[in-house]
This record gives structure tokens, sequence and C-alpha cells, in this order.
DNA sequence: GGCGACGGTTGACACGTGGTAATGCGCGTG
DNA sequence: CACGCGCATTACCACGTGTCAACCGTCGCC
């Protein structure tokens, strides 16, 4: 009831209504419960409760040395609309264990990252993309640790999207594939993994090795990538929509037919991507399933408990549109 | 040379190097130097320059109870645009006094905000759209500055957009001109001011009062928004791109030819938006611009210097496509 | 009954900072 | 020459937390 009325309740206020030390409260709270009479320990946590008591997050943090916050560096590329869902559930999943998630960018000079560690000392950093050198010497030198993207299991991730864009092409009659990469390979992480999920699948259906384009998203880049691929006759798994739409587009510009022609297939459903002519056939990927990978990736780093999660296809569905 | 070999320097080490009481590095450094002979401070700025002083964020926050962090809550749009530039910007001038700028995201839940800012003690919170009652409660239990978007100048802001957009179809020779709002509310929070720039821009020119629809990224929606407008004759001033794309590809199922019969006009010049066929004519905004009126927010609602900028047109920068 | 053992609890310290009361010093004046 | 006065510098405290060594009471054992 009158829990939060006034300033923030410190653990001294906890060890007063409890009638015990505050070191006896320090101690409960910290997982050494066991050490303590149970009544003792109730007393505390129920004391804890009543006044909504949450620790100061400097005191912990001039103590220990580093804070409870993990720190995400979002990559450059748009925000997609469920970036938001991602955010939410690796939130809780983190402050069910007692960290906090903030934000960072990821941008080309490292000094940003270096003040933005320096100050907050976080518990961890987690990346999408591989962390450059420089980066890595920054958290190194800041004593942080720092959480490579699950590479694994992300790579086992990335080759099933390649394999199912190419089951897809297959299944529907298509025979001779590519896979279209995004140029700049700052943007294009996933690209090798699903190159190779694609090329994979390919070899297994008797077909022959497939053929391989990057572009920048870019009309005049487009027209070359699909120029190079010789069309007709030509089935393309894309690194995402943004880079379908364009070779779409390249096809329309040329006169070739899609899917009869040019069959094109992406990735991320983003919303564009189901108003074009004809409608972009893509895989949606459930941004849940990746934020239960990063927030073991995150718990494992830190010692605490977490199994490192299978790649499943279940987080990949299938959007039929008429690209293909 | 040695600077930031090992671990944080402290106040104490350039107390040493500098050969006076850590009391002395505290008031120099906290700008206090005048009560100290000049040679003196000198000492002290040297040293710590040296040593790359930085004080401690977890020490500084515990004694003054909020910290140098200052939050920016990004919305759940899309962020069209660069973020990254944005985001440099505003870092580079919050750190000059001394801020350090992170991100979070605003949920549908205060619980995630609340957790944030409690752990956080921000010293101040910074968002785009306007904060919700509970948000704000929120904000004044933890004692934090919640730096309201600057309403005037972003509305001004937006007013420019819509009369450049208005202009630009209008000097194209367009008479009948209308606006497509993102049918989210909660994804349009400038569409209003957008609008009524669009719909100054007409009444100036002389023309009859624009027409309004609304729609989500559905093609359905498009088609029904586009039907609405009677075509032919018609030029629209999109919310995004991703609006103006999907009326583009609706006049194209209808059979209208862009830019004859429909004239379509985005904003953001999103990638795909320039591989579109026809391409698109959209606007582009410097978020540097944006960057400098948030900081500016920041730090008059701080106490510190920071004139209140003016919008400026300057920001804005048409990008030649051929949809109008 | 004395002594060691042991579980339960607590005092004391350190983390690094910012501010305030007090100290030392030099110099001018009576 | 002594005294006080102003100023540069210093000693000390508080912020809230986590941890360790030390303490205390009780029990078992000889």
């Amino acid at each position: 009831m009158t829990q939060a009325d006034r300033a923030r309740a410190t653990s001294n206020d906890v060890a007063v209504l409890a009638g015990v030390s505050r070191a006896t409260v320090s101690q409960v709270l910290n997982g050494h419960a066991d050490r303590f009479a149970p009544q003792t320990a109730q007393k505390v946590t129920r004391a804890a409760r009543q006044l909504g008591y949450q620790p100061s997050a400097a005191g912990r943090a001039l103590r220990r040395g580093s804070s409870d916050f993990v720190l995400a560096l979002i990559p450059n590329t748009t925000f997609g609309g469920n970036l938001q869902d991602w955010f939410e559930r690796l939130t809780a999943t983190l402050a069910a264990q007692g960290f906090t998630l903030v934000l960072g960018v990821t941008t080309a000079s490292v000094d940003v990252l270096d003040r933005l560690v320096s100050q907050m000392q976080p518990a961890a950093v987690l990346a999408f993309t591989p962390f450059s050198a420089a980066e890595r010497a920054v958290l190194a030198r800041n004593g942080v640790v720092a959480v490579d993207p699950p590479s694994a299991a992300r790579a086992g991730q990335d080759a099933l999207i390649g394999r199912l864009q190419a089951e897809t092409l297959i299944s529907r009659g298509h025979r001779r594939l590519a896979f279209a990469h995004l140029a700049d390979s700052r943007q294009d992480p996933f690209g090798a993994a699903r190159e190779d999920g694609v090329r994979q699948a390919a070899l297994e259906a008797g077909l022959p090795d497939i053929e391989v384009v990057g572009l920048a998203i870019h009309i005049d880049e487009a027209l070359g990538a699909l120029d190079r691929l010789r069309p007709p006759g030509i089935a393309i798994a894309c690194y995402n929509d943004d880079v379908a739409i364009s070779l779409m587009n390249a096809a329309q510009l040329r006169g070739w037919d899609v899917p009869g022609d040019v069959a094109v297939i992406g990735m991320d459903r983003t919303p564009v991507s189901q108003v074009t002519v004809p409608r972009l056939t893509t895989l949606e990927y459930d941004l849940s399933d990746a934020a239960a990978t990063g927030a073991a990736s995150v718990l494992r780093a830190l010692g605490l408990e977490g199994e490192a999660p299978t790649p499943s296809a279940s987080a990949l569905r299938l959007v039929e549109g008429a690209s293909v």
C-alpha cells in the first residue's frame, strides 16, 4: 500500500523493518539465504517486498565494479516493426535474472561505444553482427563480457533460411537457382551461411551448383546482377526483401515475367514486400526465437543458467506471394 | 601514451600525479577552478588528461542521486532515415556537456520504462512522441526530467514537410491534391501536422481543399484508398515512402498511369523507394537537424545552455524520381 | 564442568565521488 | 614582533551496496 510512496527504500530500511542487520539483508537477497535461519530469511524477503525494495544500481555498480545493465548493439539497418517484440521478450527474460536491457547503436567510430561502455560498465554487451577487432579491444579494455552472436546456432538458423528458400523454389519446378547477396558486406553478416543453405538444398535435389551475385539497393546494380544471371529461367533466393524487390523491378524493366521468367523469394516479410506487384513470396522469422537465443547466450556468458537452444525451423514461416 | 593502459583511473590517481589532494581534483573538475591558483588548476587538468580520467559513473550517480545518462525513447514506428546519423550527432552534442546517450524502446506496458528509469536514474528522458499519462507518472515518481518533444518546432518541421510535398506536386501542374495517412495512428504521430502543411500550401496556391485518406500497408487498403480518391487526376502527398509505394502499386493494379493519372510523393527516401518503377519522388530529411533540436531541448531542460533552434527547410531535400 | 565446534548473525570495510568544515600558510598591519 | 586575515589546501563525511572476518550463544563431548 505505502509501497513506493516516497523515495527509494534502501537496504537499511529493509533491515530496520525486518529487525535484522543490513548485512543479513544483503546476503539473503543475494542468494545466500541458506546461511540463515529460514524464518530470518523469510522476515527479510517479506520486508523487502513490503517496501518495494530495489537495490540501488549505482551502489551495486560501485561495489561490484560492473552494473546490471546489458547493452544490446542494434545494427544500422532500419528498425523492423518486430524489433519491439524482440526487445520486449529479451527484456523480460533478462529482467527475470535481474538484468536490465538498454540499447546502443553500432557506429563507425568506436569512440561512442567506448564512452558508453566505460560509463555504464555493463554486465555484458550483446550484438547481432560479429564484433570488429576495435570493438573487441574496447570491450576487453573495459573488462566487459562480449556476447558474440551465437554463431553456431545463428549459422544453423541461416542455413535453414537458405534451405527453406531453395526448397520453396524447387517445389515450384525451378531448376536453375541463384543467391543474391546484399553488396555491402557490413550489412550482410548472414549471407554466407544462407548461401550455403541454398547450395546444399540444390545439390541434394540433384540440381547444378547455384550462381551467386551481389548488389546494393540501387536499380542499376539490380539490372547488372539480373543480366549476369542470364534470364529467363532463373530462380533467385535473396538475402532480404529489399534485394528481392530490387531484382523484381529490374526484371520488370527488362521485360521479363515474374515468376515466369524470373522467380524471386525474399526474407523478412517487410510491409512493403506485401504490396508489390506481384506480391513477394518471402520468409517470416519469429523474433521471439532469436530473443530466446540471445537471452540464453547472455546468461551463459555470465555464468548463469541457460541451455544453448537449437535452431528450429518452427520460427520460420513461408509467406505465400506470387513471385515464385 | 600510457593513457588508459590498465584499469580506469580514479580521481585519486589524478591527485597523486598532480601532487595535490583528491578534493582539489574534484573541485577543479567540477567548475570551481576559480577557487584555486591558476597553476594548480592547470596541473590538475593536465594530469587528468594525461591519465584519460573519466569520473566513475557509479560513484557520481551514487553521490548525486542521478546519473549522467540521457535516455532517448525511440518510437515503435519504422525509423525511416538514418538512425545512426541521428544517434551519432546527438551523442556528440550531449557528450560535450558530459552526458551519455542510451536508447530505450517505447512499449505498451510502462513496466519496462519503470524498471529502466528506476535503475538508471537518468538525468533526462527524451521522447519523439508526447508522453502518455502513465509514462509521465513513472518519470515523476522517479524524479526524472521528462523532455517533451519540442512540439512547436516539431510541428513546424512537419508542416514544412507537407508544404514542400505540396509545392513539388503543384509545380508539376497537379491541381487536385490529397494527403495519405498511415492508418495506425500510433505509427503516425506526425501525420496531422504534415496534412496541415499540405492543406496550407494548396490553399495559398488557390487550389480546392485537399482530400484525406488513411491506409495500412496492405494492398487491399491501398486499393480502397485510391478508389476513394477517384483517379485520374489526383496527386497524393504521402506520410512516408511505404504509403507512397503502396498507392503506386495500387494504381498499377487499377491500370492508372503514374504519374500521368496518379502522382505520388513520399517521405524518408527509403532504399526500396529508389528501385521502384517508376522511381519514387520523395523527401529526404537530414536527421542532424532533429538531433540538434533534441539536444538543445535536453540541455535547456537541464538548465544548461541551449537556444531553441528554429525549424529550417535546409534539412529537407527533394529526391527527384519519376512519380510526380 | 570446561572446552571446542558450529550455525547464525553482525560490525566493519571498501568501492569512487562531491561537498563542507577545518587546517596550514603567507602576508600585511598594528 | 605578534596578531589576525584571507586564501590555497586538506581531512572528513555521506551516498548504498556486497563481503569477510569476527562474534555470540548453544550444543556435544570428554
